[in-house]
DNA sequence: AAGACACAGTGTACGGTAGACACAGTTTCA
DNA sequence: TGAAACTGTGTCTACCGTACACTGTGTCTT
């Protein structure tokens, strides 16, 4: 069993032998409320089987490892995509609508981010997020390609953000980049200038939208010179 | 000592006791050396001591714990940041620049990604780095918020194209979404599509390349509407 | 009906991890 | 010439993922 099985495949109940007594599902679930609350250093086959009420090697009847368990939250999490024919207005609100739902998702479970980097195997819900977004270019004038480079572009985008916002908070800018650019003001003059400049608007939602607007921005011209 | 003094602070000689065997820099380069050539996985304190000949625990006289030293390890990694005033052409050319050294950068150290996820403090090199794209905006007419979600945006792209590479490399996605792909197609038939167009083009610096200019033609509508 | 079989959850064990702490040796300052 | 400050070492603890043997349970086959 790995971890493409473990995500793709369907789990028929057991011919012989007790019933489990957990699903796969409660699995990834128990770990979820573990990383949202604590964080993803929380999340121990350990805490979870506790969480479950069982012993931590009984998860291994459901996964055949930590990793898996990950990937298994990770697709769970992120659930099923949300439907966007029903929006008007073409491709551009669509991939809006997609990237703001899956912004919303990644900020509800930051854990999220640190859990997909690196070679992994992708889940039904995450391929269906990109199907989605990838059906709303559907008649866009690009290649295959170029449709999923834009979409790689969004993920970008949302990621960047957040990441960006948790480097960035109240406190840590206080006491991390402020501390710095106090006393070597003068070796970062643009850094000190923008962080001046952007005290006013600070909304990190606004980062996510002057992003975004830029990036499709940068779409629709494309498709207009094609 | 914290991470904070560990990036910024310079260390002083001691004024009494034996001489300190290693520096800080030996030590971050050790763990370069060893992420670069076995992943981040490898990098344990054992092992970084290991390769400078002394004991675990003589690290914790330069480091106070481990998420300092890979701090260390990726500030030391990502180096002095690019010169780009000599670049003729504005900001475009310059910020494309930027973009492609450190895409080059995070490729060489593909563990750094993994390192950069989640709160952090940021180094000076890596503040270098922001304040050389900044400063490639400074004549734009934008705020310096709106800058500042500039480099964020392109930061984000670089990311997505690496660890879009790292996901789709060629023996994943021939037993990965290929695998899915085959007996589930009809359940994700623009991603098959998308798939089988971009087949040809198969460079990733083509996708960066896509995705960047499709950034920076927003950029560039967007100031040219100011 | 009864045994064989497949499976679930438990308990124990192991190698590896980060890091605390006490200690011995070394260099410099008072 | 101590005393003080500092370095590297050895030992120890708590925790991690996970391998493996075992007991108990439900079902299929004879």
């Amino acid at each position: 069993m790995d971890a493409f099985e473990v995500l793709w495949g369907e789990r028929g109940a057991p011919r012989r032998g007790p019933r489990p007594t957990l699903t796969v599902g409660e699995l990834a679930k128990a770990g979820i409320d573990l990383a949202d609350r604590e964080g993803l250093g929380a999340v121990t086959m350990q805490r979870v089987a506790e969480a479950l009420g069982v012993t931590k090697m009984a998860t291994y009847r459901y996964v055949p490892g930590k990793d898996e368990l990950i990937a298994l939250m990770v697709d769970t999490a992120m659930g099923e995509p949300p439907e966007l024919s029903h929006i008007d207005g073409g491709w551009r609100p669509q991939l809006k609508a997609w990237t703001m739902a899956m912004f919303d998702l990644m900020r509800a479970h930051p854990w999220a981010l640190r859990a997909t980097v690196g070679r992994r195997v992708t889940g039904p819900n995450e391929l269906g997020w990109v199907e989605k977004a990838l059906g709303a270019l559907a008649e866009a004038r690009m290649d295959g390609g170029q449709k999923m480079d834009v979409v790689v572009a969004l993920t970008g985008q949302i990621r960047a953000i957040i990441e960006q916002a948790a480097d960035t908070s109240e406190e840590d800018i206080a006491e991390g980049w402020a501390k710095v650019l106090a006393t070597r003001a003068e070796r970062f003059p643009h850094v000190v200038k923008a962080l001046a400049e952007s005290e006013q608007h600070k909304s990190r939602d606004q980062g996510l939208e002057f992003g975004l607007e830029r990036i499709l921005d940068g779409v629709e011209l494309y498709l207009s010179r094609q």
